[in-house]
DNA sequence: ACGGTTTTTTGTAATATTACGTAAATTTAC
DNA sequence: GTAAATTTACGTAATATTACAAAAAACCGT
């Protein structure tokens, strides 16, 4: 809310403006204030409040103050501000954890559920699949592939550049090749997105949207985080793959019901002398 | 909020009874009406209704609807269900990413600050770093060794149990052991973890709070997350782990200062290759 | 155990507050 | 200088709150 009003504030009027910077300023002191107050502090009549509401999709002051409530109450993360050099560990654990449900809710509104049931799709009607990632998204595409070899599928990932130029361009059509970056710029995972698809398999890009890898691809799970990856390491981008694919494997599990079940007790079975007891 | 109505639920008067349960059985809609509307719906005066938001602290009707917003906003993920065999996929992104920010909170709430900062301590005493893990902890650990590469200090990873043991039983004093397992019950693990520590190195163990692991652990960052291992895939407690490393690798970054800038600037460049333009 | 008294609870009505729409005035831009 | 847009002033309608009175419930003595 209050970066939604950020954003827009240049399309708003002089006097609207004014309305917007008091609120900026004292969002939580807003809500305990009548349209009239609000006016009178921020040197403005009381319909000009009014329509700064409306123009945030509300139907008046009192709901626009009920829609402020909501977004505030989830944000003692408003700080997008990054770990500071001078920061302690409370106040970078604190800082991380609030950016990563930040990221979640993000992540939560801005997906295209669409996508997602097309790319459980995918999964679905694959022969056999191939996880692809470097860097940061190669451990990404390893732990995919551990999830996705609980279906009785084949499955297999590769961090090695060569060896997905190799996979890629042996795959065939019924194929199913996930290739993982955040940056969506890494030129080995677009060509081997390229070389995957050429060889006829589907592709389906877990990155950002708009980027060479996500027109690579035949369907993209578009994951935009705002990190700034060129300085620090992918930390949040990278939680939100793999939750994307957290969605996708009980999705694809959820679909394929039942059948695989015997395959998934014999993979437990074998688990269970590897564990202690207390 | 809603909780504390539901707590509180007995102490009301019978009128009052009849708001609280209206609010709690449709809160969402409450938010729109105004006291008339709810005074006629939950078939009582007006003034009850004004009398019952008084009881939790608010000044009046319009300030109960403000606090009520916002504690609904924060509490989609009140439902700690599981997922459904008969949930869709939307249902099943709405309900993991509410899951994963539950997590979040729960682990921001629940860790000790203390022990991470002696966890940054003993990542900048190390002379050389092991990462340990099977499975899904697998590729947390082989995050993890990316991650802590951008320092100038000599660090592997392992999922293989053999290769772990044989690590762990060459390590020496100064060398630090991250032994990262969800259930902290894997035998590999935790042989690995008191090979470690017989060897003279220090082990920092990434798991579930009172476990053998956690026992035969130098220190243990506790990482306890309401999940059932036996039956699912450990989605959630991977993504708690990871967010753990990033603490850690963060704070080790911030108290190494910038001495190792050079280092980083050296990876950045050769980085710069590999990446398309638009 | 019953009827009267006190306390609590509830509803009615009046009042005060708050917000919204309309129309006029000011400002701004051309 | 005029037309458009924007702001303001005012009045009205809706909404919430207070004060008070009636009803119900609990308490108590006989």
């Amino acid at each position: 809310m209050l970066a939604q009003i950020e954003s827009s504030l240049d399309q708003l009027s002089r006097s609207e403006r004014k309305v917007a910077a008091f609120v900026l300023g004292d969002a939580s002191r807003v809500l305990s204030m009548s349209i009239a107050r609000l006016a009178q502090e921020a040197d403005v009549s009381e319909p000009t409040v009014n329509r700064f509401c409306r123009t945030f999709s509300a139907t008046g002051f009192p709901d626009f103050k009920l829609k402020l409530a909501q977004s505030l109450a989830s944000g003692p993360m408003l700080t997008t501000a990054m770990v500071a050099d001078t920061d302690a560990i409370p106040e970078i654990f604190a800082k991380l954890t609030d950016k990563a449900i930040r990221s979640v809710q993000d992540l939560k509104s801005s997906i295209d559920v669409l996508t997602l049931e097309r790319a459980v799709d995918l999964f679905c009607q694959a022969r056999q699949v191939a996880f692809f990632g470097m860097g940061a998204s190669g451990s990404v595409a390893r732990d995919a592939q551990h999830k996705f070899f609980r279906f009785n599928v084949p499955v297999v990932a590769y961090e090695d550049g060569l060896m997905q130029r190799m996979h890629a361009a042996a795959m065939k059509t019924g194929d199913l090749a996930v290739v993982i970056s955040h940056t969506g710029r890494t030129r080995a995972m677009v060509e081997a997105a390229t070389f995957a698809r050429e060889a006829g398999a589907s592709v389906l890009a877990i990155t950002r949207s708009d980027t060479p890898l996500s027109r690579a691809a035949t369907l993209t799970v578009s994951v935009d985080v705002d990190e700034n990856t060129e300085l620090y390491i992918p930390m949040m981008s990278r939680l939100m793959q793999l939750l994307v694919l957290d969605v996708l494997v009980t999705g694809v599990a959820q679909k394929r019901g039942t059948d695989f079940q015997p395959h998934l007790a014999r993979i437990k079975q074998a688990l269970d002398g590897t564990r202690l007891s207390d």
